[in-house]
RNA sequence: GGGGGAGUUCCCGAGCGGCCAAAGGGGGCAGACUGUAAAUCUGUUGUCAACGACUUCGGUGGUUCAAAUCCACUCUCCCCCA
């Protein structure tokens, strides 16, 4: 006999809220359980934030639960003002499918896509040819205007200016609800705890359109232990995609985790058997440190692969400790032509310093070490001596290393 | 349509004729301390051929020896009334 998922949620500490508890564990177990959870599709890649919606989807599956992934294909058009304070740009056709395309793909490491075991479907399949008029009186009865202002989603917006076209997004999102029910008799919707409002107002609207049941489950979004969005860096969203987030930096996110989040993510973004979580989660201090060795592996290993991910490994255990290989090190390949030129003009020519005066406090704060030492005359420049066997290892700030490879 | 207010460097936010590349905070970066953590401390944070030069304060055009600061026009946003 299987565990229930629904005590997997629990356990592993993702869920925030439900609708319903017991009906919700009861829907889970039967037989044909249906849940989505919808994507925007508003970048080519997936990013660290979506990774606990794909675990719990993975979860599911794994129980036998059918995961739905809904692409907001159709929504996206309109942007949901949940959590933002500004309108989101408006995408083309061409691109959200671009997109979608992108999110399958770093997707298919978590789920099963074969036969039919995901439902992929995109609400601009009902959206886009909807009538408004048809739509308003379908829906618009069953929401009250008064009900959806006081949302927390909205409320935040009244100030600020929140939009008509904005304002339709919580009615959309119960309809897409409803088009699930209808279509895959879909009965769960799952999201981060900022869709709180719109998965009530969908459960709601099927209540009242087909008299059914319908539940809604959020799951905690992954904050850092200071209370920020988990997954931001500095440039920016960590992405799955390695082209827009190496390995190595990916890899790196996880290694340098706050002490605090590690067995959260733990629970939250590995498989890891919770006995032996509960283990890490009685280190202190120092030890704690062996904990992120682990988690970084882990998570990297699942969304890029085992290989790649002993391959960051190796890069950062050689470049912090010693030995091993440094394959998966981010690396700049140098033309010969640029022998001779100062470090400066070189991080700043291959976009490694955002410019030349940052190139040069670099060095002069004694933040650049070549072969492990710190340059000191300002105005050094890179000679061939300096390599080895075609490449020289340099080192911007205290972790961030960069392999040049000097051209043949 | 009428009335009022605002647009400043990555963000927030001071400045309201020269002492302004522009206070303060946040964030970023570097250094110290550490455990590739956090906290803390120090420095730094427009660009460059760098003790100097050049370009920035929504846009354009003026006034002035001198403008982020004054004037005109203009664009955008917000608030109140209709």
């Amino acid at each position: 006999m299987k565990q229930d998922v629904y005590d997997i949620l629990l356990e592993r500490d993702y869920v925030a809220q439900v609708t319903h508890e017991e009906e919700v564990r009861h829907y889970l177990s039967e037989e044909g359980a249906t849940f989505y959870v919808g994507f925007d599709p508003t970048a080519d890649s997936l990013h660290a934030g979506h990774l606990v919606q794909i675990m719990i989807m993975s979860h599911m599956q794994q129980a036998g639960v059918r995961p739905i992934a809904l692409m907001g294909g159709g929504t996206g058009y309109i942007g949901d003002p949940s959590g933002r304070t500004d309108m989101r740009a408006v995408m083309t056709p061409e691109v959200i499918e671009h997109n979608v395309a992108c999110f399958v793909k770093q997707m298919e490491r978590f789920l099963d896509f074969s036969s039919g075991r995901v439902i992929l479907d995109d609400n601009a399949n009902w959206l886009v040819p909807a009538r408004y008029i048809d739509f308003i009186r379908e829906v618009g009865p069953h929401f009250t205007v008064n009900r959806m202002l006081a949302a927390d989603c909205y409320k935040q917006r009244l100030d600020a200016g929140l939009t008509f076209l904005e304002f339709n997004y919580m009615m959309l999102q119960a309809y897409d609800f409803l088009m699930l029910f209808r279509k895959y008799g879909c009965r769960l919707q799952a999201g981060g705890d900022d869709q709180w409002s719109n998965i009530i107002a969908g459960t709601e609207l099927i209540r009242k359109k087909e008299q059914e049941a319908a539940y809604g489950l959020t799951f905690k979004l992954l904050e850092t232990a200071d209370g920020q969005k988990m997954g931001k860096t500095a440039k920016g969203a960590l992405w799955l995609d390695e082209n827009k987030c190496s390995v190595y930096d990916f890899y790196q996110y996880w290694r340098n985790l706050d002490d605090a989040d590690v067995t959260k993510c733990m629970r939250m973004l590995t498989f890891m058997d919770l006995e032996e979580i509960g283990a890490y989660d009685k280190l202190e201090g120092a030890a704690i440190n062996e904990g992120k060795v682990r988690l970084a592996y882990e998570v990297t290993a699942l969304v890029h692969g085992p290989d790649k991910a002993r391959q960051a490994e190796e890069a950062a255990r050689s470049l912090f400790g010693g030995g091993g290989d440094d394959t998966a090190m981010p690396s700049q390949v140098i033309g010969r032509q640029e022998l001779g030129k100062s470090f400066i003009d070189l991080l700043a020519g291959h976009k490694l310093v955002k410019s030349k005066g940052e190139a040069r406090r670099l060095i002069e704060q004694g933040g650049l070490y070549v072969q492990d030492e710190p340059v000191r005359e300002l105005f050094t420049s890179l000679t061939e001596d300096l390599f080895t066997d075609g490449q020289l290892i340099i080192r911007l700030g205290k972790k961030r290393y960069v392999k040049l490879v000097l051209e043949d």
